[in-house]
DNA sequence: ATTACATGTAATCATGATAATTACAAGTTA
DNA sequence: TAACTTGTAATTATCATGATTACATGTAAT
């Protein structure tokens, strides 16, 4: 299992946006770079748009950021494109049997484990913004 | 999109051969108290037994652990039963336009982050074990 | 107002993973 | 030999993903 790519093209057209902000992007032009069907970006242009991450109104070409890059952290954009629910990155077998020790108490036991390595990892998503990724292009940009 | 129950599953059943140590825990048995079928057990337990943590024989009935439950970090589990592959845990898109500054970019920018991201999850599945959980289930059992 | 073009959104489709189930070969023990 | 177990493959239903097509709706320029 793998989690969804909605999140890192998710991330690439939030990029794009600031460095492209002299112009005008599209659903067609940021498809262009990521390399898939303008459709397929609006749809998650749809859900960073809901994020209040993204302003775009139909009819009128172009999305723009709504917010400073540095007030956009990798886990707002996570949960914007809706990849992981909450308490959800893992799964637990559900009916264990009641009658027995183990298939007791197995979920309550198991639960705030997960949450907590959940957690673990949103907490490093938490503390990069795009304005990290941004930056991090700019200077692979400048190298080549 | 969520982590495989093999994962739950593998614990549920470790655990459940340390406590039914004194009996005989044939995938039948282990398969009514996760309450699955026992050739789904049987799966598990194979690669459970390929990671070394299970002793079992084609033909004799019964798993045994092959290490001490302290032994056993829930990380081991985890690569054990296959749910989460090295620094997939998130899927990059692939593809994008090398054309485009964040296209040519954009992977090798992620990439770190989302290993960082996927490695802080795991630190917490490699800093408890077998017994813990085991200890936490006999805890519970003696509230109820 | 008509034309041209953009966004919003639903429907369809192929693909791949999961988990349950059935079936049976092969190994073990009484 | 009979009864039982593990090992494993094949089949199935279900679900998420991502690509694609289609079209309604909205905007702007002429």
């Amino acid at each position: 299992m793998s989690i969804s790519s909605r999140f890192s093209v998710g991330i690439h057209i939030l990029a794009l946006i600031e460095i492209n902000k002299s112009g005008i992007s599209t659903s067609e032009f940021l498809a262009g770079s990521v390399n898939t069907n303008p459709a397929v970006i609006r749809k998650i242009i749809g859900m960073l748009k809901n994020a209040k991450l993204v302003k775009v109104r139909p009819g009128i070409a172009g999305a723009e950021l709504a917010k400073e890059l540095s007030d956009i952290t990798l886990f707002d954009v996570y949960k914007a494109v809706n990849v992981v629910q909450e308490k959800e990155l893992f799964t637990v077998h559900d009916n264990p049997n009641p009658e027995c020790p183990v298939g007791r108490h197995i979920q309550n036991t198991i639960e705030p484990i997960f949450t907590a390595a959940q957690l673990a990892m949103e907490k490093v998503l938490r503390s990069l913004t795009l304005e990290d990724v941004v930056k991090d292009i700019a200077t692979k940009e400048k190298i080549c």
